[in-house]
DNA sequence: ACCCAGGCATTGG
DNA sequence: CCAATGCATGGG
């Protein structure tokens, strides 16, 4: 069966850009990359596929399909707003529109498993974690997955992936958390997200920027944020995350788009 | 065989 | 309240 065309990108979306990450650091079966496309699967369990024309799905997508597809493919951000104030960052990256999550159970997992080690590593484990518990869906050219739900991680063995014990013990925590966050102020979520074990700042900075696509977060104590700022403005390797967090909150509401700019020159 | 990589919790002063 | 330490794997 062949797939149709359900929904275009973004205005001013350089897809091969945007998705530069989805090749950079192995492979995601979660987010596959394969023959110049993104596959994913949508929270209904709609099987999807992206490339510079469009989303293309195998069957016809709901209201909340298509809304939760603008916001994973960025249509949230304001380029031209970036373009207009800070012509000097948007130039580093024209047309980048940073891919986001739409589900905060797998943003906040994803962003665990990244803590401290390379992103590399991280994608190696998340990748067993996923074609462990995640649910597989395949064309005749792929094999790609649904990311884990809660349900599928509650309680389970996560031994043998190379997570570590804290780790482990964090993604239990998430799987039996409350995650559903409607009607509570960013205030309130970070409150809440940092009650849960293993959860510090730098990843809830990370769930605001990356999941909800707040435009003025970032993660001013990132390693990739501290080093791109620093040379960006000042031209020292690495600056710390108050003279970030500093500099960045200038960007205001452009701030989340700026910092993803940034680090595209790392 | 090191050392570093998009942190966090725990412990000790 | 700040500093030091262990965790875990993948790549250089």
């Amino acid at each position: 069966m062949q797939p149709t065309l359900i929904a275009p990108l973004p205005p001013g979306t350089d897809f091969v850009r945007s998705t530069f990450r989805y090749r950079r650091y192995g492979r995601d079966p979660a987010s596959l990359w394969h023959d110049g496309r993104l596959h994913r699967v949508l929270r209904s369990g709609l099987a999807v596929r992206v490339d510079e024309s469009g989303v293309w799905a195998w069957a016809e997508p709901a209201a909340a399909d298509l809304a939760e597809l603008a916001h994973l493919l960025g249509a949230g951000f304001d380029l031209d707003g970036l373009r207009a104030a800070h012509p000097e960052v948007y130039a580093l990256a024209p047309g980048y529109r940073p891919i986001l999550l739409a589900d905060p159970f797998e943003a906040l997992a994803t962003t665990v498993t990244a803590q401290q080690i390379s992103l590399r590593a991280a994608c190696a484990m998340r990748a067993r974690l996923v074609e462990r518990f995640g649910r597989p869906v395949s064309n005749d050219a792929a094999t790609w997955y649904a990311f884990p739900a809660q349900t599928d991680l509650a309680g389970a063995d996560l031994d043998g992936l190379g997570l570590s014990a804290a780790k482990r013990r964090t993604l239990l925590a998430l799987a039996g958390a409350d995650l559903d966050f409607a009607g509570v102020d960013d205030l309130g979520i970070r409150e809440r997200l940092l009650e849960l074990p293993g959860i510090g700042p730098w990843t809830v900075d990370w769930f605001m920027a990356r999941c909800l696509g707040r435009p003025d977060a970032f993660a001013p104590g990132d390693l990739g944020v501290r080093k791109a700022v620093a040379r960006f403005a000042g031209g020292e390797p690495i600056w710390p995350a108050d003279r970030v967090a500093e500099v960045c909150s200038g960007f205001g509401p452009h701030a989340n788009l700026a910092v993803h700019y940034l680090l595209t020159t790392l």
